[in-house]
DNA sequence: TTGTAAGCGTTATCAT
DNA sequence: ATGATAACGCTTACAA
């Protein structure tokens, strides 16, 4: 019922506990006979060793805490896998929080993760915890950024160039002849729907398209804004020719609303989304996005804050910064 | 750059550790005055708590495990999330681990999280380590089983009923006249997939439709083999004119194919998938499927866990087990 | 009301 | 090669 001690296992193999010690650990010196003996008494009693009391007395706890928005989106999951992925290679455990962009839980989870001494941080941070994050960074938190950076603040961090992907989508619909186009952005004052929005605005002024008030609709990431944000393109008097979605939850929204509408895609409209869903090959029609390498960004994520780790028991090392190109998928939608 | 101890709290406000562990945490007696000196000092050093000394000296880490297949699911973040809003709500953590069904994954996982205390288990096993399972809770670790079952084990369960989900659906095409039925079923062994294939043979059977191994493929779950599937049915000479596919990734796959092959869904063939995905609307066509109740599986699963936490330290409860009805959602593919 | 001290299960530094 | 023993930071029983 009770987990065995080192202590009871000293006891069981008639040696004492620093020996036994040392025999699992392997340093210091011991005979063949004393290592015999306590390897039958582990065996035995089934003795584990007790993580907690190592973390108490050595100085880490191999947990890493990853603070995102929510693990029920399509980025989320491929970038928390990869995470994990490398992280347990190193037998690193991953403590999963779920923040919904609220700065109270934010705050809450930074603060509880702290308190349980996690060896590092991977956060995508909202514009409220920037001043937190640099306390705990000055307290010597190893921490990596994902998806969003924060201004002063020299740590790793691992973006998408949300910009060019959404100049390079805009661009693309140009190309293709649309002059009306209407773009449902992200939540406001988060920098990836910051950037989306700038790579929008800077393709139309490009090609001399004037900014119209009337196509830029506001979401907030989840799936209904962008449903009601269509219908409200739609209602209007003279009709957008194409949309760009600025991310995959609310582009589902928009076809969804699309299709309920029946709007023929891409004959009376098109549209494009950042962020490239499993779904996008089999939507109506095939849906074309910016795709974005999500499990590439987990995977330096977790490997910078592994070299974070290290460099905080060693030196310091300078703070790499890895801006992400995404690339356009064409399908049929446009 | 030093987290300050207690100690140092104490010595900060001219008392004893003693006393300020009475004071923050409200029990015991303390004057007034001295509550006012030990919460100034922890003002003053910023004093957090540390939770791994804590869990040393108590008994809980306010930690439990998760183990799913993988993340990078349709069905696994949203479960995921459940848990950690019931779990969170309670001051729990949850650290994730992705086991692939791989058993080695699974018992390297479990012993980890064995090893780091966590106060319960909410587990998604393969039979491979219905044992291991089995000698956890006989060691006292609270555990709750999702999605499937281990036989002879007595804790909390909370599952789906596959067969009637499966049974439910094929029955459905069998009533639009279809007679050459096709599965694509799940990863061989694993409960629900077994479970998944025993409702589609009953439907077969009260139907008297005889079963044909030509349309039964074996499937793993995984997209591809889905896909892969779909191009071995097409090329039979006698064509199913329906599928049942096991899960929804499968189903991204299989409607990969049909899409690339030019299948007309429904003319030409009928599709039904298990599990509900986001993207089931807005796919071409609009998909049908069995849902399941993914969030409230998770809810139920933690709140049941957490009952179990609280009788490992009272007294024994005795299991609820819970088996959630799936429904049929019909849209256009059938 | 307050302080002292004994653990919790390890690791690692001393002696021996 | 081995055994005591002092931390690690906290909680709590016991004294004062």
């Amino acid at each position: 019922m009770k987990k065995p001690t080192l202590k009871e296992v000293a006891k069981e193999a008639g040696l004492s506990v620093g020996m036994a010690s040392r025999v699992l650990n392997g340093y210091g010196g011991f005979s063949e006979e004393s290592r015999k003996k306590i390897l039958e008494a582990v065996e035995k009693l089934d003795y584990r060793p007790n993580t907690i009391a190592r973390a108490l007395k050595g100085k880490h706890t191999k947990a890493i805490g990853v603070l995102i928005s929510t693990i029920a989106s399509v980025f989320s999951p491929t970038l928390v896998r990869a995470i994990e992925d490398v992280g347990s290679r190193s037998g690193y455990h991953l403590i999963l929080c779920n923040t919904d962009e609220d700065p109270t839980k934010e705050q809450e989870y930074l603060a509880a993760l702290y308190e349980r001494n996690v060896d590092g941080l991977i956060v995508s941070p909202s514009p409220k915890i920037h001043n937190y994050l640099k306390k705990m960074v000055k307290g010597g938190m190893p921490l990596v950024l994902i998806d969003r950076s924060v201004h002063g603040l020299n740590v790793p961090t691992i973006t998408v160039d949300n910009e060019i992907g959404a100049y390079k989508a805009v661009t693309y619909l140009i190309s293709q002849g649309h002059k009306r186009i209407a773009i449902i952005t992200g939540l406001k004052g988060i920098m990836t729907s910051e950037h989306r929005f700038a790579g929008y605005k800077k393709a139309l002024e490009e090609n001399g398209i004037p900014l119209d008030e009337n196509l830029i609709q506001v979401g907030d990431f989840r799936r209904d804004k962008a449903y009601d944000a269509v219908g409200r393109l739609l209602d209007q008097k003279k009709r957008p020719t194409a949309i760009f979605v600025s991310n995959e939850t609310m582009s589902l929204g928009a076809l969804l609303a699309l299709e309920e509408r029946g709007v023929k895609i891409p004959e009376q409209l098109s549209i494009i989304g950042f962020g490239d869903p499993d779904w996008a090959p089999i939507a109506n029609p095939p849906f074309s996005t910016v795709r974005q390498p999500t499990y590439a960004i987990g995977t330096l994520a977790c490997e910078n804050l592994l070299r974070e780790i290290m460099a905080a028991e060693r030196g310091k090392i300078p703070a790499e910064n890895i801006c992400m190109k995404p690339d356009l998928v064409i399908r049929k939608s446009c």
